[in-house]
DNA sequence: GGCACTGTACCGTCTGGACGGTATTGACTG
DNA sequence: CAGTCAATACCGTCCAGACGGTACAGTGCC
């Protein structure tokens, strides 16, 4: 009582558990990119968390919340990012698609299983896609079709995905030169298409 | 009886069940491309085929059998294509890559749901995408890195594959028109690279 | 007779989720 | 200021059903 009090008062601003829900969702992702997304069990996310089972289900009453939850992570965190540099971009007048695909480049660093999330939902609930699906035709249609070459513009945004998802999937045929090169490549691309 | 005799006599060249296992296999894509991979079950694919369970079980021993060969015939079906491509531009001492590239495209068509394979064994067992992993490295070792331009060849590549990948999760962001422009525009881009 | 199944019955494990508890905190009340 | 109460944030157990898989007896066609 006397320690926990203590302890309590000494480190109120300090974070063990920042954000539990982020935590669980932490979890899940790691689940899935290290044993699949038929692997993402509510007990899987437990043991990965440390959290038990009731605690989970508290923040998450049920797996597809749970898995809603994952997938507007993901949506939220390219779209605060992608939208970001758009605004950058029309601020500064410049072309909005080189800004798009850096975002998209510079967002998949620290995040390589970002989309954990979309596999484990397409697997599971492929409904729950819906948002992110709204999203990526919100950006098709704001950013790609206006641009002065619309299909050099979704090629560049296709091959993204590519990448993307070649490592979603765990196919590494891309080395990371080639992704790099491939990177800056896209990057020239869109630039010159506004020149 | 009778009919059921008269039936099998009028018709032995007929296709009722031309591959008992294909068609398990076809059920099984059907159930994974339609209600997500993790619902794809043995039982789901009892249903699907209208085989009994001892009928499934005895052409796939287990579920593991099951996933390999669906892996298995995504390869195949897509490397008798490609490779065929390649030998007929070899023989006509035309540029590869263009080539392939029209194969992958060609494929696609009739073969929508492919890859509903990838992911049903991405989801399950990851391990089982060695196979196809091996052969996407082999191709692009073989034809993709000595191209004139490689990382253009890459981008095309990985263009095809984020097409394949967007309709797979059902994110179907692309038109038809788009993905036809798409698609001729890289064949283009591929022929011109070696111009 | 053997291949290619069907059909049924069953088993053990895994999974989602309901449920009942508990510790802590803070607000309200008398 | 003590006592009551409710809310928050969990913990841990239990259970029904789903799932993969086995076993096996039977059936119809070649």
């Amino acid at each position: 009582m006397c320690i926990a009090t203590t302890l309590s008062k000494l480190m109120p601003p300090t974070d063990p558990k920042p954000n539990p829900r982020s935590a669980i969702l932490d979890a899940a992702e790691t689940v899935v990119a290290r044993d699949g997304a038929s692997r993402l069990t509510i007990d899987a996310v437990v043991v990965e968390s440390g959290y038990s089972k009731g605690g989970v289900l508290y923040h998450y009453p049920n797996k597809t919340a749970l898995l809603a939850a994952m997938v507007d992570r993901m949506v939220e965190g390219i779209s605060v990012e992608i939208d970001g540099a758009r605004e950058q971009a029309e601020i500064r007048s410049e072309p909005i698609l080189p800004a798009i695909i850096a975002a998209m480049v510079q967002h998949r660093k620290p995040n390589t299983n970002v989309s954990s999330a979309l596999l484990a939902a397409s697997a599971e609930q492929p409904e729950l896609l819906d948002s992110a699906r709204d999203y990526i035709e919100k950006i098709v249609a704001d950013a790609v079709t206006p641009a002065p070459d619309p299909i050099l513009g979704l090629i560049a945004f296709l091959a993204m995905d590519g990448l993307h998802f070649s490592d979603l999937l765990g196919l590494h045929y891309v080395s990371d030169e080639q992704r790099e090169a491939v990177q800056s490549r896209l990057i020239n691309m869109m630039t010159e298409m506004y020149a």
